[in-house]
DNA sequence: ATAATTAACTTGTATATACAAGCGGTGGCT
DNA sequence: AGCCACCGCTTGTATATACAAGTTAATTAT
């Protein structure tokens, strides 16, 4: 056997799916039907659609099926991931630490970043994110006040201003500046970790429909946070 | 059941890997044992250790074992993957066009991200990246010529310029941008594609011991590039 | 007509089994 | 000593089967 039987059929929803057979959310064949195809058991026509899931090219609703994955949540700019989603994934109990959550000025130094003028009203938040009560990453985040008035009325400790802004003001485009850094004394001290320490640095802006909503830095010591194959904001 | 066993044998591990248990490249359990440890059958514990080593927490070698993946490979920066090595793991044809591959002058806009003086050697590479003969990817390439003086004796057809540049100058830090842009004409014709079309742009900076070794910018087609989970370079 | 039940189909977890294929050491032969 | 065959252990692929659990649509009862 040349090549493994799962990834021949692998080759096959892929074949499919380039050439435009299927399109964006049309169902696959089920484990079963492929299976009867291909002349292998359920579990071989398992593994080909539960591996192409894992790449993101399926996804599968229990009871429902498998279809093929919109093209546009893959693309385009990058899959940003919620932390908390990422923790749980990982079998760990997240939480988080509001630091600071104010009305404030914008920054002289941030003001190319939003395009607006002097004396737009900002607000700011400051928050330790927690996987089983160890500081992994420290969000600074300047809000657009103007789009997100309602910003500092939230609970952060139920969910991430990501996740809060993903749905008052759905992301259109994001820019994103990644470097690994030394951090201040400030920030090594709120992260629990030494002053040598290495960490890893995010700088993200995200637009929606009405302009620049947001811009991040996340900050996370490179010795906690397994960055593996993707970005975790 | 509250979690899946498949699910609690890897917390188990990873619990052993953060405790320091097992260190890295530390021996895992075979399957075997621990189908026997936990109770479970051998394919049970096999989905435990597979889905540790998608994740990259551990690796495997067939007839040998299963391993503590090392961190570093993990953290600390990006995964900067090879894309001729990602296309061929895809199962698909890879190949490199190569457009440009002269000396010249830096740049007087790039003068600063080299932080080198006016005058300074440079070489320039242009080269398009292929899936199946359908251009995937145009990168340009600035290269400290002090550092990598044989740049361009190489046949970029048989090894691509990020993994040349890894063997000859092992890089110790990069930073990158990234963000969605409409390219100009030249690049969409490089690239086949139409003049609206959207690419994500990656521009990446790299370091050696000795000091900035390349900038590069790689643009890809929004939609014919599957950015998935991570970042391909 | 509407609501509740059921049946068929789907994915998810788990087991037991079989054979292929690669690695490493042990032991015997030259 | 060096070479080679072998054996045990490992991971990789594949099958057949079972049951759990969620979705959907048809059927039935109200």
């Amino acid at each position: 056997m040349t090549v493994p039987k799962f990834v021949a059929i692998k080759q096959h929803i892929i074949n499919q799916i380039e050439s435009g057979q299927w399109p964006e959310n049309a169902r696959v064949p089920s484990e079963n039907l492929l299976a009867e195809q291909f002349s292998v058991s359920r579990m071989t026509a398992r593994r080909a659609l539960q591996e192409l899931t894992d790449e993101n090219i399926l996804f599968r609703t229990k009871g429902s099926g498998t279809f093929v994955a919109s093209f546009k949540s893959q693309s385009s700019l990058l899959e940003i991931k919620n932390i908390a989603d990422e923790i749980s994934a990982r079998g760990h109990r997240y939480s988080a630490r509001q630091v600071t959550l104010q009305a404030q000025d914008l920054p002289k130094a941030l003001l190319p970043l939003f395009g607006m003028n002097v004396g737009t009203q900002i607000f700011y938040s400051e928050i330790i994110h927690l996987e089983n009560d160890q500081p992994i990453q420290l969000e600074q985040r300047y809000i657009n006040a103007s789009l997100v008035p309602d910003y500092l009325q939230q609970n952060f400790s139920q969910i991430t201003p990501h996740e809060y802004l993903s749905n008052v003001a759905p992301l259109t485009e994001a820019t994103h500046e990644i470097e690994a850094v030394i951090a201040s004394t400030q920030i090594n001290q709120l992260l629990a970790i030494s002053s040598q320490q290495p960490c890893l640095q995010v700088k993200r802006r995200t637009w929606s429909s009405q302009g620049v909503v947001s811009f991040a830095i996340l900050t996370s010591p490179g010795d906690k946070y397994r960055l593996g194959g993707h970005l975790t904001f």
